[in-house]
DNA sequence: TGAATTACTGTAAAGGCTTCCAGTCAATAA
DNA sequence: TTATTGACTGGAAGCCTTTACAGTAATTCA
């Protein structure tokens, strides 16, 4: 395994010119410079990250948590995170917390305490007091995409105006029999997103004057069968079905128009289904979506981690906006139709 | 920070008995490993995972190299090598190829030469000759899911079985007139699973005395638009059309369902669609499809690996098997159906 | 001209752990 | 009894960098 002091003799300096050399410091004149990098890469040489930590307390390293990797609006977060993350030069070390309770507490004291990576990046999770602290009294940045998180940057799409922009999209077609599929999250997840949403829906149906219905309302879990379920249950008597749906998210809207159709119902004749998020194959399923872009939004998180990281001033944080909110668009497609009866 | 010389001082006994006590290791007395590990948790202690690093040359860190994250099969094989490898104690850093090109070299000189993982999980990735040899020389155990990677030990289905398995399906239902539609790999993939599925399926034909014809096939890219207008291009023209379509991929299942539909082709009574994979949403489609278990593909491999690491063996990777074929199930769904005319 | 700056360069300490090695002490064997 | 073993312990070296500091040579200034 070659070294740096391998790299230091074969170019004919000291281990400290090939240092400052390498991370492009100054005071190096040309020739060693030039010298240095050559030596380098005719000897394939890389320094080795432990020692470089060591040495800088710095990892180059930052920790991704989400509940799930396997779900598309995670997996879409992490994609856009990773790369954004590998172009300024840093790894990333993924955790998920689905692989049980007790894992959790690990992640956190560990990820922090041994110094494992620079700063955090945080995905739908809810996290605690406790844990919040542990981070804040480490002065490890942290950043979360999706629910806010008290006392630090957050990217998320206003949830609420989401739920209130679908539903506004229903009432705007003649509707007045909106039910929604909400999301019942699970522990590891952040509960901020279902709560806003749901809210917002609330708000658009109260601002239109229209009735809410608690038949009208169902949990799904963000998944297909989540909303699938509860579409089949919410359309199951023709006495008291709502003629459209908003659900909170895509992947629920999809069950739900499967549903719809197991029932003998047409989308969207005879229902209407709207989701959030965007979701690629919500146009193959011509379902009518609230998109927020969300490899985008990884890839925002991650730069503004960056920033704060690279920024020397260890209350960077503090000059970055707490909350940013994300561009959504309504994008309709042939799930929503006007009311026909 | 706590170090470990304040745990040793809190605790009354030398740095290196702090050490042997919380790394398990033999030759402590009980005393002295109760009162160290009593100590570290007071001072909530955790020893800095650089300067362990550092002193014993293992990272505890798996390296996992992916084409892409946000698509299903990737991501579900992390989510199963993720959760195996904290199981483990093993963190996992992620590298995704879909960055750019130049990434690519980059990544596999640092990731193995800054010595920041002690192997690598590869999934779906055609490695190269060159890339190959860099990893072996270090004697970083590799370890693939998806294509078989020579002189390495791979975890993945019999990809001509589970096309032959396909196609064989169809026929054993009347059908004469079967397409597929193949996958064009991106460049980043490994090139194996398309070719093999379409051997299965030539082979399945033949077997069964059935003409190929080259209009009844047709490259998507594993994506669900791939398989959507290769199915369009294939159904499109009334007098040539098959009446049963092997996708290689449950996605390009579902985009060929669609397509069907715009259509208006009734599946299955006009076309059969069979897909491989076992993707969740396929239960909403009713997508007939050769099921293999992703997640725990992702598990097995990941501990494959630690088992590796852990022997202390420095040939143990000769020990293991060099392809483990995962079993395949044939899952028969609504998508599919004898031929009626 | 000499003094003061500037531009480099190298030595060596520091970073926080693991582990070799030598040493202590009690228990066992002869 | 003494010699031998074995269990345990601590000092210090080593892992590989970065960087503070001191030193040298060349340049600029007065």
């Amino acid at each position: 395994m070659v070294g740096i002091i391998e790299v230091a003799q074969h170019a004919g300096v000291s281990t400290a010119t090939v240092s400052r050399a390498l991370n492009g410091k100054a005071n190096v004149s040309a020739r060693a410079r030039e010298q240095v990098l050559k030596s380098a890469r005719e000897l394939g040489y890389v320094a080795s990250s432990s020692a470089y930590t060591l040495a800088t307390g710095k990892t180059k390293n930052v920790g991704v948590v989400m509940p799930f990797v396997d779900r598309w609006f995670f997996s879409s977060v992490l994609e856009g995170a990773v790369n954004a993350l590998v172009n300024r030069g840093y790894d990333v070390t993924l955790y998920s917390l689905s692989g049980g309770k007790d894992n959790r507490a690990r992640i956190f004291d560990e990820l922090v305490l041994r110094k494992r990576v620079d700063g955090v990046l945080t995905v739908g999770v809810k996290i605690s007091e406790a844990e919040l602290a542990k981070l804040t009294e480490l002065e490890k940045p942290i950043i979360g995409v999706g629910g806010p998180i008290p006392g630090t940057r957050t990217i998320a799409i206003d949830d609420e105006g989401a739920g209130r922009l679908a539903t506004s999209h229903l009432i705007s077609m003649g509707h007045t029999k909106i039910g929604m599929i909400s999301g019942s999250p699970v522990t590891e997840m952040d509960f901020h997103q279902p709560h806003l949403r749901r809210t917002g829906y609330q708000e658009a149906l109260l601002d239109a004057n229209l009735s809410f219905d608690p038949r009208w309302e169902a949990q799904g879990d963000f998944t297909v069968g989540g909303g699938y379920f509860a579409a089949k249950q919410m359309l199951g008597n023709p006495e008291n079905a709502p003629t459209a749906i908003f659900c909170a998210s895509d992947e629920m809207g999809f069950g739900a128009i499967q549903a719809a159709r197991d029932l003998g119902l047409r989308v969207p004749q005879d229902v209407s289904v709207v989701g959030i998020d965007g979701h690629p194959l919500g146009e193959f399923y011509g379902l009518s979506t609230v998109d927020q872009s969300v490899h985008q939004q990884g890839a925002k998180a991650a730069n503004t981690l960056v920033d704060i990281l690279e920024s020397n001033d260890p209350k960077a944080q503090e000059n970055f906006e707490s909350i940013t909110f994300w561009p959504i668009d309504l994008v309709v497609r042939s799930s929503t139709a006007r009311r026909t009866l």
